[in-house]
DNA sequence: TCAATCCTCAACTATTTGGTTGAATATCGG
DNA sequence: CCGATATTCAACCAAATAGTTGAGGATTGA
């Protein structure tokens, strides 16, 4: 087993990973951005964008495996609805290095004293 | 122009997607957690894992374009350290969501109140 | 029924990514 | 100078991404 990090190379069945990654594109951080007004379409979301209807339709299939957002199949249209529980995932990890900008570390920096754990060590993840 | 939201297609040059780019990596995910603790050198850095040190070497790259590590280059070795700002942003990013999981908004709220602007409407990058 | 609407699937393409190996650059130390 | 160490550059490769077009499945409604 090699005494390594062993982080799972590039997985791909991460949450984490496939969170940031849905964030890593501003078409998608847009998408969010409209959702977090009210749930749309699949055609209403796409029709501010200078990209096909599938492009778009991938990017909300990227958002979906991320968690982030719902889908509500009534007939032949698709409501998608922000699903914001990853991103609170995300501000968790983020959190962990809020004491390297200073402040806002109370009871917090007791439990972060010891070591960061970052979510990168195997556990949790498909056994 | 097409009244379009406009999201400047996959922008590479956008710092938040660079950040969350650098953040969907387990390997660069453990690096950061690693210089949470201490700034080290390249080796040191790539021992524990189970990749090359060019495969580090890259991810280090990729953690620097998104400014997420400072370089200091003393003689033939380079230390990497932490610079956390960019996280700041990412977190800032995330707090404009935070009123979907509740709480947490006081003033804040007052000031999301609005509208959530998320950085893709193409202002202050590359004019 | 049948055309229009909503959306996804499939196939294709170009680009990026994450990894490799091998060579090159630069410094350290005898 | 020369060898060892530290790191990066270059070329390459497989796989994933982000986009396209075209076809197809469901649903709506006249």
């Amino acid at each position: 087993m090699k005494n390594q990090t062993q982080v799972k190379k590039t997985d791909p069945d991460d949450q984490l990973n496939r969170v940031f990654h849905a964030l890593s594109d501003p078409t998608r951080r847009a998408l969010l951005k409209r959702l977090s007004d009210a749930p749309e379409k699949v055609t209403a979301l796409a029709e501010p964008f200078d990209m096909s209807l599938n492009a778009i339709s991938k990017h909300l299939k990227t958002l979906e495996k991320a968690n982030l957002i719902n889908r509500d199949n009534t007939g032949r249209t698709s409501i998608c609805s922000l699903r914001a529980e990853p991103l609170h995932d995300a501000q968790d990890w983020l959190d962990q290095y809020a004491r390297f900008w200073g402040e806002t570390l109370d009871a917090f920096s007791l439990h972060m004293d010891k070591q960061i754990d970052d979510g990168t060590d195997g556990s949790g993840e498909k056994g």
